[in-house]
DNA sequence: CTGTTAGCGCTTTCAA
DNA sequence: TTGAAAGCGCTAACAG
């Protein structure tokens, strides 16, 4: 039960064989602090040597920082999560510090567990994009009066010390609706509403907004939820969702002329059960979808659908977090709500008459 | 640049309005050694009213342990990489071991800075799931050489002292085509060949070898390779590859009748290419991908691939590694390579005449 | 330019 | 059942 089998070199090590004390040899480490040309030459060839490295534990103990962020992610199978620890990494890495991130893919508990053994390492702050819960909320209020930095991305979350960054998928939602509905569409159907995520449900609440600004009927018919099973499903797998839901859809006796899906994957779902009835998109039925993930250039006919600024949220996420951890004064509070931008592809057109 | 703007609560300031030693809190905390219950519920309620935390750091620097492992992913938006995340997860969750996910995605520097920060952490042990790159690996044997417990998975790498765990890329290869061949095809393309990764390069080999145990001629027009700027890509963005790759091939005066494609994103591309010209799959092209990501069960027509076992690489990989951890004897070297499943779906079908 | 001192917060070990 | 002492490996602050 051991790290390794071999004790590990430790600062006085090098001092006590290079002739100095191990402040010297730490000054050299960490270059900072004067150090004669010669003495320096001597540790680092000690240092080479011996293939001393420095222990983090103790000198984060001792520095009261350990030049690291934590990244808690919901759904790490999702292209906008990969894309949102990509984009934070950037600025992380650019500002010194180490990003390490967690996976919470299940459950208030798994949220707390990733947040325990992050502040137990005494990561300077944490970015938390997973799916807001009960547990979670609450024991994030309880790091953030602690006093541990924290900024949430992409999740309803409301913490006077807690900074947010969200795309406004309300509007979102409505763009993509208005853009059919400009189309001359009237029949127009959702899939994939959802209770269990705020933002998800703004997508579809922008979709009734959109319908009822222009007057037109709201079609319960053409309305299609998730089933419970479904509701915290990864991303992916809402494909199949997708699928079966437009399937329903087109055997309805006054089939819908054009979709709305709550993501790239039910859409790209959605299209295989249009091709599969032998309707052609979009000369048939108009599809749009949500997310703007790097496959929806790729389908055929690429995808018209709404792009969240990820990589916005992601290097804004790290900003507000890094100046949270670098302050020693109470920071003002930032909650950035981003505009979402509607791809038009090949996917939508005019409705045939 | 402080990590909070309040001093953090220790064990001795718990123990001191207990009026206890800080000895006794330990005990509470950690649930282990002997103390009353009087004391022990005393000692909770402090606890919970002074909200305290235990750090890490000085628990981990005095114990010689952290209870923590390190991943290092190679390509974040991979499928492959959230399988193999949240499997290993899994398993050092189950062991008491929390997973600590570094992203290195263009470089062996990138590579040698994951490693460093995961090290510098004293991570217990690592798991290496990046390309395999000259920096990259000369410091893994450096790290291993110091006695920190590592494993790689899906990636080239020897060294006596750290196990591996690979899908048999080759025989994956060999029985895609194997089953092209099977359906009656002898004009069979190869779509993505890269000499940058050993695991690809493998399909391709596998794929040649097949063809060469059949007697089939092999025509270097059907076999299209990367180019340089896209030898590196993250997985999903080799689907626009696939898709100019079939281009080139439908253009050809012989076209193939059969395409095998490196990876499911390529053969998505590829799919859609084939679409775009009006040809029909299966009927007039054969398509058969490799990975089996979730969505491939989902392209219309269901995908034709071979299936790497991802999940049982990850828990494999864990459980590898928490050996090494666990064991204070030398641990007898492990490099197993798992068999790949083909799984046809409606992507393939007998060669017309 | 280099060294000394002290202590970060915890747990191991031994003693009571 | 509880406590005291010591020290994990490092660096801030000060002294020389």
């Amino acid at each position: 039960m051991r790290t390794s089998l071999k004790k590990s070199i430790t600062l006085s090590d090098v001092a006590k064989t290079a002739g100095v004390t191990s402040m010297t040899v730490s000054r050299v480490v960490n270059q900072n602090g004067y150090v004669s040309e010669e003495t320096r030459e001597k540790v680092l060839r000690v240092v080479k040597e011996l293939n001393y490295r420095r222990n983090g534990l103790a000198r984060g103990l001792k520095r009261q920082r350990t030049d690291t962020v934590g990244l808690v992610l919901g759904d790490i199978a999702n292209p906008y999560s990969a894309e949102l620890a990509r984009s934070i990494r950037d600025v992380t890495t650019e500002r010194g510090y180490n990003l390490f991130i967690c996976i919470s893919e299940h459950s208030g508990k798994e949220d707390v567990a990733a947040f325990e053994s992050l502040t137990d390492h005494q990561v300077d702050g944490i970015i938390v994009a997973t799916r807001s819960n009960r547990m979670g909320d609450e024991y994030l209020h309880e790091m953030i009066e602690r006093g541990v930095p924290v900024v949430c991305v992409g999740r309803d979350f409301h913490d006077e010390n807690a900074d947010t960054v969200t795309a406004d998928a309300l509007n979102g939602g409505f763009q993509a609706t208005q853009h059919l509905i400009d189309l001359g569409h009237k029949k127009i159907a959702f899939i994939g509403a959802t209770l269990s995520s705020g933002q998800n449900l703004k997508r579809f609440q922008g979709y009734l907004q959109a319908l009822k600004a222009n007057n037109l009927k709201i079609d319960e018919r053409l309305m299609t939820g998730n089933t419970e099973a479904n509701d915290d499903a990864p991303g992916y797998s809402t494909e199949k969702l997708g699928y079966e839901a437009m399937k329903r859809l087109l055997a309805l006796p006054n089939r819908p002329t054009a979709v709305f899906a709550r993501n790239d994957f039910t859409a790209i779902g959605a299209i295989n059960a249009i091709k599969e009835s032998g309707l052609k998109i979009p000369s048939d039925i108009s599809i749009v979808g949500f997310d703007d993930i790097p496959m929806a250039m790729h389908t055929y006919p690429a995808l018209t659908t709404v792009r969240q600024p990820t990589r916005r949220q992601g290097t804004l996420a790290a900003e507000f977090l890094l100046r949270r951890v670098e302050s020693k004064a109470p920071v003002e509070l930032e909650e950035k709500v981003l505009e979402c931008e509607l791809i038009v592809r090949d996917s939508t057109a005019q409705l045939k008459r």
